[in-house]
DNA sequence: ATATATTGCGTATATATTACACAATATGAA
DNA sequence: TTCATATTGTGTAATATATACGCAATATAT
């Protein structure tokens, strides 16, 4: 059966992380060829006999140094046929989040460079690399109305006022303190320990853990967040 | 730039058709090839020079005769190697929801025949297309919880008892009548007439209409359906 | 006329959301 | 050491939303 079609298949990681307020996006430098130096997201072509979760966790590692298996599919960017200029690439973009301070990034023989860069201030990027991370923005905000978050993105044991920033950080609009408190409980996926961790000055905050079972049911039966009190 | 892949890229349509309480599905019977007079989805190989939106468009029209114009992406599978037993393709399926009594079908030179099948009764399919088409019901499904629905899938007039028929068909599960009313009523995206429909036995019911602009503020917007009242 | 099917409709109760402010505990500077 | 400043921790009342629930009205079929 021969098929004549040309057009190649490419994915595409988007990796968010968090810190001091403030969403991350991984980026790499390009080495080689026509966009060398240029910034974009790590990502490469998908071979024959590899299945398209598998290639995304696999450029990952070898442009970043990054190892993140949950990656959830976000889109497939084919519609725009000059997408990448040099040929027809049909891109499947995964995302996922991670906790930048317990990764070391390294590029490897495959990027120049593998960095982090804050949300809000994003390099000019190849292809339409800035429409798939804004993509990917936008799920993650509407995640949070119907999922758990901070797992993957947070220390293990954290401030409550972490989690709360997590939100208004994502959300881009601030909470009222004791309610989101008292929405958060309810869920009942994070627990009290009795351990306190003291930032500056202020009070010192105790410390949480994520309650690993409860997090991961609610992960896929679903909850209903729905914040209003801005 | 010369890449080495070996993989080609289709197109899935799922539509989905509602009528006398059941949701249907639209299928092909095969025509040529291995796969001959096996049922499966409308769908094919993406042209070089195609968007992905305008190849699933053309798929449906050229097997199935169907002229939808607005289909969402569903997911991209891309997974299982041997999905295809004759070479490795990666299909991105889309889907979408049309009132039947509106179209007539039209299998066309591609296609041997197509047909509506209620979803209750799918036949044996080729590749995996019945694990395609139960993600694409849970999507749908999902989509009650934040998307206004019946526009695409009710008669332009229609009987209230109608809407509430489609939201239970779908959900699977029965729903307080008088609760259920006042909750549509409140979102404010329907809007009487002053015509009646009598079926059969009972008393005649008022018609409806869907308030055009309004319903597509709230496909945007999206709502917040939450049926816990079963 | 009577049985049967379907539509139309309101209220009381429980639950969830929202608005809102002050005391407790730490650090840093005078 | 005291005072200013930063941060955490907590409860209640008002309002809005969700839920449970049953009967009369209007048609057809016999």
């Amino acid at each position: 059966m021969k098929i004549k079609q040309n057009i190649k298949i490419a994915v595409d990681a988007i990796v968010f992380g968090y810190q001091e307020n403030q969403l991350f996006v991984l980026l790499i430098k390009q080495k080689y060829g026509d966009l060398k130096n240029q910034w974009a997201l790590p990502g490469g072509f998908v071979k024959d006999d590899e299945p398209l979760k598998k290639a995304v966790v696999r450029e990952l590692k070898e442009e970043t140094g990054v190892k993140v298996t949950t990656m959830e599919q976000l889109y497939t960017f084919g519609d725009d046929l000059k997408r990448d200029p040099r040929l027809r690439v049909i891109s499947v973009a995964y995302f996922g989040t991670v906790n930048p301070k317990e990764l070391k990034l390294n590029a490897g023989t495959d990027a120049e460079e593998a960095k982090w860069f804050p949300l809000e201030n994003i390099p000019k990027l190849a292809f339409d690399h800035k429409k798939i991370i804004q993509k990917a923005f936008e799920r993650l905000k509407a995640k949070l109305n119907y999922q758990p978050i901070g797992f993957d993105l947070l220390d293990s044991k954290f401030p409550f006022s972490d989690l709360e920033n997590l939100y208004t950080t994502i959300l881009q609009k601030p909470i009222d303190r004791r309610n989101f408190r008292k929405k958060i409980l309810s869920f009942d996926f994070i627990a009290e320990t009795d351990e306190y961790r003291k930032v500056g000055s202020g009070r010192p905050g105790k410390l949480y853990v994520f309650k690993n079972k409860r997090y991961n049911d609610l992960l896929k039966q679903g909850i209903s967040f729905e914040i209003k009190f801005a």
